[in-house]
RNA sequence: GGGGCAUUCGUCUAGCGGCCUAGGACACCGCCCUCUCAAGGCGGAGAUCGCGGGUUCGAAUCCCGCAUGCCCUACCA
């Protein structure tokens, strides 16, 4: 009888995502999905200076935006819960009573002025710096004494000297010497649990199946074994998926780059385009596929496959990325996608608009890097006062003059081009250029720009005909002023 | 100081004893396409597989040392 695949993802309240979780999120959420099991959302809030329930909705958000779906957790709850560990301090208390009761722990009355002695001294003679279990040996009448002092104790477990080993699914077996592990404390002197103990405590109750997590814990692993076996309770398979680092290859921080899910989402990044970059960091199918959806990650993810060396987040691949899977969607979730980044942006957009944003952002798709840049990219086919400024043309072989008197000839053109669209203008305007005895480039350019005000614009004549003949004639006629003026000068 | 783990192009990775004179992707460079910018296509440069020993007919792949890096070493999580 196997029993059945829950998983579980266990951050910190911290305000907002954090692209490490994210991806230790993603891992587990496949593994989930993959088994048809549980994916357990739990809010690790022990630490109580931390700890505000209202610090948990960046995780929420961060989690919903890319698509990873919990089954259980604090907010849906579930036939486990409470999902908070804040609201789970009687499960643990009553773990640590039965170590207590056990022997398996005992209530530690040392100082940290003691401890902090121990520490330096193992230090100045060179050895390793491990808490003796000082606190084991008080005899009755001294631990009287230290009470009375005001001495509040913590409780530690009970560290046996002995090897300690397990298997992790993706490193391998991983064994620690007879004296590694001291007597860790399990629970502060006011009774609250400390967090190996909580996670055990709750990964226990909650029948996780797997410990899918970063790498960082593989030496509180050690610890919870312990933990595991005095208890008397079966421990989850583990698998410690590599880090997240940067360039420096170091834990991946603030300066590294945006470090929250949520600053990738206003950055203009695809959730699929960010799932498909950190699915690589520590994963990859085998065979030469880059391209994954999450849906079809559940199908191809196995955590045998997942590497152990550390990965360097790199921010131009996610960019790549991003393009890939913006010119994956369809225009109509584009559009939507891409409209309240254009508001954002600074861009007047009315909803009778939407039709005609539409038409703009189809020309735009490929030149379209990231959402947020949708305003900066589109802002010309918005803006009806737009005044072109034609000293952005190259005069090299025709002069200001002869350009204004060409853009007249294209003015004319534009009046009667009928209909008005792309194969039509392009054909009139290249018949233009023969009659004028132009490059048709020399000719599109100054076009270009009079119409759009830029050099750089998705291809001229599909760009005319969405603007449409009323907006290219004004911007044209604005043009010729402007050269006039030009002239003048 | 101690322990654990890791080490293939700048980066993400393929590779699990012969198919590797190491493959793909990003970034970079060049060419093509082309009305600009993109996107796309083609090509180039880029890794003596951290170093040193073994094992083997044969090693990026197995073993042992060394080096380097990272993580942990709290009454944080």
């Amino acid at each position: 009888m196997t029993q059945p695949i829950r998983v579980r993802m266990a951050p910190s309240p911290t305000g907002d995502l954090h692209v490490g979780s994210a991806r230790t999120a993603l891992f587990n959420y496949l593994m989930a999905r993959r088994a048809g099991g549980a994916f357990v959302l739990r809010i690790e809030d022990t630490d109580a200076q931390r700890s505000d329930p209202a610090r948990e909705a960046g995780i929420y958000d961060g989690l919903r935006w890319l698509g990873l779906n919990w089954d259980e957790g604090p907010d849906v709850g579930g036939p486990y819960g409470p999902y908070r560990q804040s609201e789970r301090k009687d499960v643990h208390r009553e773990a640590v009573q039965q170590l207590l009761a056990n022997d398996d722990a005992y209530y530690d009355y040392t100082t940290a002025e003691e401890r902090a002695a121990e520490r330096e001294q193992q230090r100045a003679e060179g050895r390793p710096q491990r808490y003796s279990g000082i606190g084991r040996h008080f005899s009755a009448a001294e631990v009287a004494e230290r009470k009375a002092a005001g001495v509040v104790p913590a409780v530690r477990f009970r560290a046996e000297p002995k090897p300690i080993q397990f298997d992790d699914i993706v490193i391998g077996s991983i064994r620690v010497g007879p004296d590694e592990v001291d007597d860790f404390v399990i629970a502060r002197g006011d009774g609250s649990a400390l967090y190996n103990m909580a996670v055990v405590v709750d990964d226990h109750h909650m029948r996780i199946s797997h410990a899918v997590r970063g790498k960082d814990h593989v030496s509180n692993t050690f610890r919870q074994v312990l933990l595991y076996e005095a208890l008397g309770w079966t421990p989850p398979a583990f698998a410690h998926l590599p880090l997240v680092v940067n360039r420096r290859r170091q834990k991946f921080s603030k300066r590294d780059g945006a470090q929250w899910v949520g600053e990738y989402r206003t950055n203009g990044y695809l959730p699929e385009a960010l799932v498909n970059f950190l699915i690589f960091l520590g994963w990859a199918p085998g065979d030469e596929r880059e391209i994954f959806s999450l849906a079809e990650l559940v199908q191809e993810f196995r955590l045998e496959r997942v590497n152990r060396a550390d990965a360097v987040f790199d921010p131009q691949r996610l960019d790549h990325f991003n393009g890939v899977w913006i010119r994956r969607l369809d225009l109509g979730d584009l559009a939507e996608r891409a409209w309240s980044y254009a508001t954002a942006g600074g861009l007047k957009l009315s909803p009778d608009q939407r039709g005609y944003f539409r038409s703009a952002l189809e020309l735009e798709y490929e030149r379209l890097s990231h959402l947020n840049r949708t305003a900066e990219l589109m802002d010309f086919f918005f803006d009806d006062e737009l005044v072109p400024d034609m000293r952005q043309v190259r005069y090299r072989r025709h002069s200001a003059a002869e350009t204004a008197q060409a853009l007249e000839l294209v003015a004319a053109l534009v009046d009667e081009a009928e209909p008005f669209d792309d194969p039509t203008l392009e054909a009139r305007m290249r018949a233009l250029a023969s009659d004028l005895d132009w490059k048709a480039g020399d000719l599109f350019m100054p076009v270009r720009i009079a119409v759009t005000g830029r050099r750089a614009t998705p291809p001229l004549f599909a760009t005319m005909e969405v603007l449409g003949r009323q907006r290219c004639r004004e911007r044209l006629q604005r043009a010729l002023t402007g050269l006039a003026e030009l002239a003048t000068a």
